[in-house]
DNA sequence: GTGACATAAAAGTCATACTTTTTGTTCCCG
DNA sequence: CGGGAACAAAAAGTATGACTTTTATGTCAC
């Protein structure tokens, strides 16, 4: 299964990257860039790009002498969108929802409430406009469109409260939502207890009711919490 | 200023972070690889593997037939501890350190709260005599030693967390500690109110008190943010 | 066994030649 | 005068070969 890709780095780079992630390569492993050359048919150079950026992503270590040394779990860059995809693609993906969604717990609710004291009016709108739209497409097998709606509420109250770190934890996010749709048993509408407080957080944010938004959001992250625990307890 | 490194892909890597990240070059700034080439006297091979990494941060986007462009701030790779030790190296510290704490204030809590649940016996331990190591160096100006006590503290939390997305936070808090001792007027001793905290987190952790762990975990975050808005209002 | 030393293996660096994509310009035709 | 198509140049992308530097490892003398 080569990874289609329009440059030889990005080819060479997903295909190194994912089959690390996968854990196809046990840590203490060691590549050799000649051998890598040849196994995907590219010059040095690429290798050594390629090989240059996993390091930067402490997926690897080259070493003289040595070759380049796979590193363990611990070390990855694991905020790395990139490396946040790869593992989403791999068999581990279950264990590394879980750990990216009590992120989310973590963060979103003091982010809504800091969106309840930043939003801009623009903002609010947009935000109200998304959870309307959560509502119209919470019955009757849309869920495609209920993801699209969703993922917008969360990176508008993401942004709005105004922290650069929070802002940018927008894609995650949305990996995880995407995730939860697409991978699980997504036969039932989703839980309208779920999208209500969605709508109430609008709510709170409008009315700058900082507490109530930020308390209202950390139910939402209860809820898909328990979400996870029924499915992979 | 040129900065000291073993080999050159890490100088010029270094350099170019660096100057990117403190705004040298607006978003939008073309630079070209052979005149970076010739102005960090090193071989293009060299350069493109420095662009490559930076490429991968999101610092830079290279386009054929343009060159290689800035990008603006909004696509950083904030997370990657290497953009975030070249921006606290820069002018915007302040806000960078300020951003960075009100993710701590998010994530600490909740870890600890994890922590009471997962702690190890010795990770207990080990948390308790950190707590009694900042009680010892509290006094006296012995702020470098606080400041090696408190670090490790904190990662213990993050680790025994059993999060993985937690547990990588370390760094990030050992640079905000680092930064906030060095960088501030620091002629007092550490707040005693704070220590005291610490003392009683360890203490909730132990007794496996997950509620009292977060909110002492909280009490620590509000000091820390309302430390800033002294400091920097 | 231990320590100094030699060897070789692999990454690191450099220079150069060539390919590919993209953009700006020119020129022709309507 | 305007628009579009062909063209040319610029810069990144790729490939290759030669050379340097570091360092793990094995060897030999003591």
């Amino acid at each position: 299964m080569t990874t289609p890709a329009q440059g030889l780095h990005p080819h060479v780079l997903t295909a190194l990257g994912l089959a690390i992630t996968a854990g196809e390569y046990p840590p203490g492993s060691v590549l050799r860039t000649d051998e890598l050359s040849q196994r995907f048919d590219v010059s040095r150079t690429v290798v050594r790009e390629v090989v240059r950026v996993l390091e930067s992503m402490h997926l690897v270590e080259s070493r003289r002498r040595v070759g380049v040394i796979v590193l363990p779990t611990a070390s990855w860059n694991v905020y790395d969108p990139q490396v946040i995809r790869w593992r989403l693609a791999g068999a581990d993906r279950p264990r590394q929802l879980r750990s990216l969604t009590v992120l989310r717990s973590a963060v979103e609710p003091v982010a809504a409430g800091l969106a309840a004291a930043h939003a801009t009016p623009e903002q609010c709108r947009e935000l109200t406009e998304q959870a309307l739209g959560m509502v119209a497409t919470s019955r009757g097998r849309q869920l495609e469109a209920y993801l699209v709606h969703d993922i917008a509420f969360h990176r508008v109250v993401l942004n709005a409260s105004g922290n650069e770190m929070f802002a940018r934890l927008g894609d995650v996010v949305a990996e995880v939502l995407t995730g939860r749709t697409h991978h699980q048993v997504m036969f039932e509408d989703p839980d309208p207890a779920a999208v209500t407080l969605h709508v109430q957080v609008a709510e709170a944010v409008r009315e700058r009711d900082a507490v109530r938004a930020e308390e209202l959001t950390r139910q939402i992250a209860v809820g898909a919490l328990k979400e996870l625990d029924v499915l992979a307890p």
